[in-house]
DNA sequence: TAATTACCCTATAGTTTTTATAGATTAATA
DNA sequence: TATTAATCTATAAAAACTATAGGGTAATTA
């Protein structure tokens, strides 16, 4: 299932992809519009901060930006940063690999060969997906 | 992240559809040949019963086995049984759909509209994928 | 029919992850 | 300097995951 972190993040990006102007959106105004606790988008936004493509003003008239534009951010950077690993098992993961404690062989391994082609496929919807993609008209 | 119960209970699928005999197998056995906790086990392989291609037969000699060929059991059915719906989110379920309870309207939904996508993927592959095709020769 | 084997069922408990909430701090603006 | 809004740290409630325990039930064998 997706967390509710993901899914708070997703729509506080399509928000600000959808704004007019470039001018910076308070997380007060993102969180209302979005049904979010406000204290958790803060969280949430802080975190996806660290792609770059987000960026932040302090202050009066402060908020969060788009630094880029939404068809130049891809939906792999977005969902490893709020979900984590793509992958669902480590083992077949490209950025967080790691071996699995309780298998001998990972060539014979069956959930392996499975979740190897899951992942290929998700990384394609992913890869081929912007911000962009998820604006509704 | 895919939880032990669904690598377990794949992993044991694949040691039964691995078998030359059609006999039973004692959760004992497998248990101790994929390195899970048999009581664990047990509860993995009770609710994979329910599917129709597994069974089980008590008594001494008794154990499980498949009822149908490997090539003839979906990853789709297994999946569903032990993670769940295939579906990130339960607004794009198929099988266990629910409407979101923040959100006012799917059709302007960037994160159903994004999580259509992966869903039909990922049934993409498990679609095409049997118990079968897990086993390494 | 008695003993054994192994599945079946219920309850519970420890751990981890998720989902926040609270309060203090820092930076920018007017 | 007062106000505004992001930032940081800590913590806590809730849910999900990962088992473990122990007995019950059914089938097989002797």
């Amino acid at each position: 299932m997706l967390s509710r972190k993901t899914k708070y993040g997703l729509k506080a990006l399509t928000y600000l992809a959808g704004q007019k102007t470039k001018e910076p959106i308070a997380i007060a105004e993102i969180a209302r519009h979005e049904n979010i606790s406000q204290k958790f988008l803060e969280n949430i936004l802080l975190s996806l901060r660290s792609t770059g493509f987000l960026g932040s003003k302090k202050g009066k008239g402060g908020g969060y930006y788009l630094i880029k534009d939404p068809s130049e951010i891809p939906m792999t950077t977005v969902m490893r940063v709020l979900e984590g690993p793509i992958a669902m098992v480590s083992c077949v993961s490209l950025n967080f690999y790691e071996k699995c404690d309780d298998c001998p062989d990972e060539q014979s391994c069956s959930v392996h060969k499975l979740m190897l082609k899951v992942r290929d496929s998700n990384l394609d919807v992913y890869r081929n997906t912007s911000l962009a993609d998820l604006l509704i008209k």
